[in-house]
DNA sequence: CTATCTGCAAATCTTTTGCAACGGA
DNA sequence: TCCGTTGCAAAAGATTTGCAGATAG
């Protein structure tokens, strides 16, 4: 059943290693998830896998296909299946993750290939706003500003590098 | 012109300081920008600020719902004018950011609003894809594994903490 | 004068890199 | 055997925090 992995690698004059295959199996497993959450999944079945090697075989799998990774907003990129194509809804509030299918996105994406000729890759960001049971409520909206250049004297010293 | 943000800032017990008007400056001028592109432009003025002061400005002037952050997709965050509402569409290839006018997503926001009750925030994320002058050309599928767990045995030394 | 801010240094955290040893084919 | 891989330690970045001192009001 890893014959598949293993030929992939093998076309591409890569090993087949038990690291590579736990770190894809952790994806498949978990989803979508951030290189943390993955090395956690891996380690409990093989403690000993450093954490450098999940960013090194993430990195790879992404390169030969496997992966793919995607921004959900804050920090962490997360990894899912390259074939495991979905848009992300993510909410402010309550940090839930949605996923909806990509066929959400078809109008969107042929409305952006015909007017500014630019080809959506729908699945590769999460799109923010609030879920249905964060009911919406504040609202704030000001904004006015100068346009002056001071010249700040700073308090105590000055001219530092490291 | 800069009642505006000192009566702001006031209102809600805070002190007006230069290094703010600063900030606020640079990210009404830049447009969307990082942190430290933000701090790079403000000390062209007072070179004596230091990027803390950046960082703790952004987020208080985000609270207080002057300023706001989007997420580009790759690293770091841009901020930008609260009001300054747009659509960015990144470019995987060459990286180039266009902005586009949000009604773009209307279509989109109604039909998430009907469906899953989702209310997008348009402007939060970037969407991913190839612009119009980086044509499409590579293409790969492939995605199999299997399902096993091996007890990996390390080589060197193991069990080890910090 | 007092509480808020700022600059600096150092602590965190995440991701990357150099290197020597290990192990797949 | 040979070279791709791995673990470890340390480097590199980005962001946060503690603190003493400066400053807005």
């Amino acid at each position: 059943m890893d014959t598949s992995l293993r030929q992939t690698l093998h076309r591409r004059g890569l090993r087949m290693t038990p690291q590579r295959q736990l770190v894809v199996d952790a994806v498949r497993q978990l989803g979508h998830a951030t290189p943390e959450q993955i090395c956690t999944r891996v380690q409990q079945t093989a403690p000993a896998v450093n954490i450098t090697t999940i960013y090194r075989t993430l990195e790879l799998l992404e390169r030969i296909g496997l992966v793919r990774h995607t921004h959900l907003g804050h920090g962490a990129p997360t990894y899912s299946e390259q074939d495991h194509q979905h848009v992300h809804l993510v909410c402010h509030h309550c940090g839930a993750v949605v996923e909806t299918p990509t066929d959400l996105m078809d109008a969107l994406a042929t409305r952006l290939q015909d007017e500014s000729g630019f080809t959506l890759d729908a699945t590769h960001v999460a799109l923010s706003g609030r879920c249905a049971d964060c009911a919406e409520d504040g609202e704030d909206g000001d904004g006015d500003a100068s346009d002056d250049t001071i010249t700040l004297s700073d308090h105590h010293a000055e001219g530092n590098a490291r």
